[in-house]
RNA sequence: GCCGGGGUGGCGGAACUGGUAGACGCGCCGGUCUCAAAAACCGGUCUCAGCAAUGAGGUGUCGGUUCGAUUCCGACCCUCGGCACCA
C-alpha cells in the first residue's frame, strides 16, 4: 500500500474525493484480477462499447454500474473477480467519418477510446484496466483472423452468391442496420437485393445445439424466448411428388403431412431451380416475366405488398403421392427459397396463405378437417362454411375424407395422431421422411468495407482458397487513399494492386488476397475469451487460464443483442469447444438485460430531439456517486426508464445526508446498540439479496430508510457506521472510501468482509397484527411476538373497533396467519 | 398476425409464496431558522365525506375462485419491444 491520500476534512467535495480515490485505485491496481488464484473466481461481464465520437451515452453506465455493484460486492464476499472492459472499435461511423474527412479511422478510434476511457474512469468502475482490449488492435484481430481460419479449415466458412442490400443511388452495399424502412439511411434512396459472392459461416450446423443448450443456462426467460424464436425449429416431413409426364421429382417440406389429402395445388418459389425445367411452352414467357418482376421488387415493396398474393401457373402438374391425383404447379413469391425446400404443397382449406392464394386464382379448396366445436364458437365461424371451403380453418379438429386405397386411414384422428400416422406411412412407402427445419440462416460474414478485419485468405487459380499461414498473421489493414467502396461494390482494398497480388502460400504461384473484411460482429464474438489472457502472443488465450475463468458467471447487455451478438458468440464458443480450444461449451452461465435509458418525457435520446444527457455534465455537477446511484434508482433495471433531472435531487440529498451523519455525529466505539439491531440486520439481508436480483432501486430505498432511521440518534456506534459504509460502498464507492478512511481505517474498503445478517435480530419483540372482519381491516393489535394463537385471537376480539363489528353477528370462521393477519368471518 | 414485457397517487416507482395497497424518492402544501432567499430540518400529502374518531371507493376493463386478489383463473382493451408470407 503506497501513497495513501490525505484525509479531506472539509465539506463533501465530490470533485476532490472522486479524483482522490480514482487515483488511489489506479495507483494501487486495487481491482486487478488474479489468474489461477486459490480464491473462488467470479467472472462478471458487460458488453463492451463501440467508442463513438459522441462519447458515452447515459445508457452505458446503467449496465456498467449494476455489474460494478455486483463485482464490488463479490470481492467483499471473498471472490476473485474478473470485471474487464474493452472497445468494439471496428464500425461504420469511423469509416463514414473517414470518407467525409479523409482522417484515418485508426486516428478517430484512438481519440474516441481515450475519451471513453476518461469517462469510464470518472465514474469509478472497478474494471481491471490491465486487461483492456480493442478489436481494432492488430494484436487482437490477429486472433479473430486465426479463429476465422479454423472455421475455414473445418469447412464451416464457405463462399457463395448471396443477395445483399444495395443502394441504387449511392451504388454501395449496405449493412442491414443502414436500411431503414426499406430505404437507404443516408440518401433515402431505393434499396434492392443484389447478388454478390459472400463468405458465410455455417451457424445452421449449430442450430440444434444452440437451442438445446439453452436448457443448461440461466438466461432471462424473455432472452431464451427470443433465441428460441430466432432459431425457429419446426418438425415436419419432406414429401416427394412426381411430376406428370416427367422423370423429375419435387420435394416439399410440410409440418402437416396429414393434410396431404387436402393438397389441391403446389407452389414453387420463383428462385426454385425447377421452375424453368417444368414450365410448359405456353406459360414460359409469362413465368419468365414473373420471375424477373419479383427479383426486382425492393424491400419496401415486399413488405408493403406482403398481404397481396401474386403468382403464375407453370402449366405443369404434380402427382399427389397420397391419392395419385394430379394437381397444378404454380410459382409465387409468397414461397421463400431460403426456407424448407423452396417448394410447398398448398392446402387452402387449412392454411390462411394458401387460402388467400386459392381464392384469388380460383383454385379448388378441399376441407379435410372437421373443426373442433369449442374453437368454432370462439372464432364464431359456421361449421358448414368450413366444410364447404368457404372459410379457412387453420385450427384444431379431426380428419375427414382422409383415407386411400393404399392402406392409410387417418379419419377421426386428431391432428397430432394423424401427423404421426401419416409420417410413418410416408416413410414406409419411401415417399417422405420426418424432417426438422430451422428459420436460422447462415451468417453472411463478408463486408465490402474498409474498417474491418481483413479476411486472411488468398485465392490461387490452381489451389482455390488458401489460408494465410499462421506465422503471417495478422493480415494488417493496409493504408488506402479512399475509403469508399468501389463502383463494382468491392471493398476499397480491391484497388490496392500491390497488396492484392501476392503468392499462393501452398504452391508459390500468383495469388490474390481476399479483399472483403469481416462484419462488426466478428471481434465481439470471442472477446470474453481474450480478457482472460489479453497479452498472449502465442495463443488467443492460455488453456489453463481459460479453465480457471470460464464460463462467464454473469453477462449483462442489451436486448437488441439477443439474436445477433449473443447467438453469434455462443456459436463461436461452441465451435472452439468442439475444436478443443476452450474448456466449456456454453460461454455464459447467466444473462440478464437492462432497459433503455430514455430522454426526459420518455422519448428516445437523440441529437435531433436535443434531449441527450451528457454524463460528464452530471458528474461535474453532482459527482460520480450521485450519478451511479441515480442510474440505479431510476426504475426497475430490466425496464426502460426516462431520465428525470429533478429526480437526481433525492440521491444528492441522500449522499449529503450520509456525509453529514458520519462527519457530524459523535462516533463511539463498541457494538451495534440493541435498538439498531433490527434495522441493521434487516438492511444487510435486503441489500445482500436484492443486489443478486438486480433490484437496485429497492436496495437504495432500503439504504435511505436505514439512514433516516439511525439519524434519529446524535451519537453513533462505530460498528453501525462501518456496516453501513460497507453496504453503501458498491453503490457509492468514492464517498464510502473517504468516510471509511475518516473513521480510522488505512486500507481500502473494497476488500473488507461483506456483512452477514443474524436472523435472530430480524424477529421483532412486539408485532402489530391487523384485524379484518369479513376481509376488511377494522382494527389492529400490538402484541408480544411469542404470544400463543388463542391469546392473540382473544386479544383481537377484545380490540375496541373489532368488537363493534363482531357484535353485529356471530363468528363463523377465525383465520390467523401467524405474524401476518387475523380475519373473522361474521354472519 | 405470432412471441415477449408493461398498465398501481400529480410523477418515478414499492408490495415476500394470495394476507394492512401506495415503501423510498420527486413534486406540492404548512412550519422552524433568516431582514429575506437558498440550503437544511420538522409535519402533511390516493380520492370523497367528516374538526376528529371513522366510513365509502380505489391497482387498465368485465367476470370468476377465495375468509381475503395488484398477486390466481377466463375474456377483453391500451401500450412498448422483437419477429414477420418460415409452409
Amino acid at each position: 500500500m503506497r501513497g495513501h491520500p490525505e484525509i479531506s476534512m472539509k465539506e463533501f467535495d465530490h470533485k476532490k474525493i472522486d479524483k482522490k480515490w480514482q487515483d488511489y485505485w489506479e495507483t494501487n491496481k486495487t481491482f486487478r484480477a488474479i489468474d489461477n488464484s486459490e480464491k473462488e473466481k467470479f467472472y462478471c461481464l458487460v458488453e463492451f462499447p463501440y467508442p463513438s465520437g459522441d462519447g458515452l451515452h447515459v445508457g452505458h453506465p446503467r449496465s456498467y454500474t449494476a455489474l460494478d455493484i455486483l463485482s464490488r460486492k463479490k470481492r467483499m464476499q471473498g471472490y476473485n473477480v474478473l470485471f474487464p472492459m474493452g472497445f468494439d472499435s471496428f464500425g461504420l461511423p469511423s469509416e463514414n467519418y473517414a470518407i467525409k474527412t479523409g482522417i484515418h479511422p485508426s486516428i478517430t478510434t484512438k481519440k474516441n477510446i481515450e475519451n471513453y476511457t476518461r469517462q469510464l474512469k470518472s465514474l469509478g468502475f472497478s474494471f481491471d484496466w490491465d486487461r483492456v482490449i480493442a478489436t481494432t488492435d492488430p494484436e487482437y484481430y490477429k486472433w479473430t483472423q486465426w479463429i476465422f481460419l479454423k472455421f475455414f479449415e473445418k469447412g464451416l466458412a464457405y463462399k457463395t452468391k448471396m443477395p445483399i442490400n444495395w443502394c441504387n443511388s449511392c451504388k454501395i452495399g449496405l449493412a442491414n442496420e443502414e436500411v431503414v424502412n426499406g430505404k437507404c439511411e443516408r440518401c433515402g434512396g431505393e434499396v434492392v437485393k443484389r447478388d454478390i459472392e459472400q463468405w458465410m459461416l455455417k451457424i445452421t450446423e449449430y442450430a440444434e445445439k444452440l437451442l438445446e443448450d439453452l436448457d443448461t443456462v440461466d438466461f432471462l426467460d424473455k432472452i431464451k424466448a427470443q433465441q428460441i424464436n430466432w432459431i425457429g425449429r419446426s418438425e415436419g416431413a419432406d414429401v416427394t411428388f412426381k411430376i406428370k409426364d416427367s422423370e423429375e421429382v419435387l420435394t416439399v417440406y410440410t409440418t402437416r403431412p396429414d393434410t396431404l389429402f387436402g393438397a389441391t395445388y403446389m407452389v414453387l418459389s420463383p428462385e426454385h431451380e425447377f421452375v424453368r425445367k417444368i414450365t410448359t411452352k405456353e406459360q414460359m414467357s409469362a413465368v419468365e416475366k414473373y420471375i424477373k418482376d419479383s427479383a426486382q421488387k425492393s424491400d419496401l415493396e415486399r413488405t408493403e405488398l406482403s398481404t397481396v398474393k401474386t403468382g403464375i401457373n407453370t402449366g405443369a402438374f404434380a402427382i399427389n403421392p397420397i391419392n395419385d391425383e394430379p394437381i397444378p404447379i404454380w410459382v409465387a413469391d409468397y414461397v421463400l427459397i431460403s426456407y424448407g425446400t423452396g417448394a410447398i404443397m398448398a392446402v387452402p382449406a387449412h392454411d390462411t396463405r394458401d387460402f388467400e392464394f386459392a381464392k384469388k386464382f380460383d383454385l379448388p379448396i378441399k376441407c379435410i378437417i372437421k373443426p373442433n366445436k369449442e374453437l368454432l364458437e370462439q372464432e364464431s365461424i359456421q361449421e358448414q362454411d368450413v366444410l364447404k371451403g368457404k372459410v379457412c380453418w387453420p385450427f384444431d379438429g379431426v380428419a375427414i375424407h382422409s383415407s386411400n386405397d393404399k392402406d392409410l386411414n387417418i379419419n377421426d384422428l386428431d391432428v397430432d395422431s394423424a401427423v404421426k400416422k401419416t409420417t410413418e406411412w410416408l416413410e414406409k412407402q419411401n415417399i417422405g421422411k420426418a424432417t426438422v427445419n430451422y428459420k436460422l440462416r447462415d451468417w453472411i460474414f463478408s463486408r465490402q468495407r474498409y474498417w474491418g478485419e481483413p479476411i486472411p485468405l488468398i485465392h490461387c487459380d490452381d489451389c482455390g482458397w488458401v489460408s494465410v499461414p499462421e506465422k503471417d498473421l495478422p493480415v494488417e489493414l493496409p493504408e488506402v487513399e479512399k475509403y469508399e467502396p468501389t463502383d463494382t461494390g468491392e471493398s476499397p482494398l480491391a484497388l490496392l494492386e500491390d497488396w492484392v497480388n501476392t503468392t499462393c502460400p501452398k504452391c508459390g504461384k500468383d495469388g490474390k488476397r481476399e479483399t472483403d473484411t469481416m462484419p462488426n460482429w466478428a471481434g465481439s464474438s470471442w472477446y470474453f475469451l481474450r480478457y482472460i489472457d489479453p497479452k498472449n502472443d502465442d495463443e488467443f488465450a492460455d488453456f489453463d487460464k481459460l479453465k480457471y475463468w470460464m464460463a462467464v458467471d454473469w453477462y449483462n447487455g442489451g436486448m437488441e443483442h439477443t439474436t445477433l451478438h449473443l447467438l453469434y458468440s455462443r456459436f463461436w464458443n461452441k465451435f472452439l469447444y468442439d475444436c478443443g480450444f476452450v474448456p466449456i461449451s456454453e460461454p455464459y452461465r447467466k444473462r440478464t438485460s437492462h432497459g433503455m435509458v430514455l430522454g426526459e418525457g420518455g422519448e428516445k435520446m437523440s441529437k435531433s430531439r436535443g434531449n441527450v444527457i451528457n454524463p460528464d455534465a452530471v458528474v461535474e455537477k453532482y459527482g460520480a456517486d450521485v450519478f451511479r446511484m441515480y442510474e440505479m434508482f431510476i426504475g426497475p433495471f430490466d425496464q426502460a426508464a426516462a431520465w428525470d433531472t429533478k429526480g437526481i435531487t433525492g440521491i444528492y440529498r441522500f449522499i449529503n445526508k450520509v456525509w453529514r451523519l458520519v462527519k457530524e455525529s459523535e462516533i463511539q466505539s463498541g457494538e451495534i446498540p440493541d435498538n439498531q439491531q433490527f434495522i441493521v440486520n434487516d438492511t444487510i439481508k435486503k441489500v445482500t439479496e436484492q443486489i443478486e436480483s438486480l433490484d437496485m432501486n429497492t436496495v437504495i430505498s432500503q439504504l435511505m430508510i436505514f439512514i433516516n432511521e439511525i439519524s434519529k440518534e446524535k451519537v453513533q456506534s462505530k460498528a453501525t457506521i462501518e456496516t453501513f459504509l460497507k453496504l453503501l460502498s458498491p453503490f457509492a464507492p468514492h464517498i464510502a472510501e473517504e468516510l471509511w478512511q475518516y473513521i480510522g481505517h488505512d486500507k481500502t474498503i473494497a476488500y473488507e468482509k461483506w456483512p452477514d445478517f443474524n436472523a435472530k435480530y430480524l424477529k421483532q419483540d412486539t408485532i402489530v397484527i391487523p384485524i379484518q372482519i369479513n376481509g376488511k381491516v377494522r382494527d389492529q393489535i400490538e402484541i408480544d411476538a411469542n404470544t400463543g394463537e388463542n391469546e392473540i385471537l382473544n386479544a383481537a376480539k377484545a380490540a375496541k373497533n373489532a368488537a363493534k363489528y363482531l357484535a353485529k353477528g356471530t363468528i363463523v370462521k377465525e383465520i390467523y396467519v401467524p405474524n401476518k393477519i387475523i380475519n373473522f368471518v361474521v354472519r
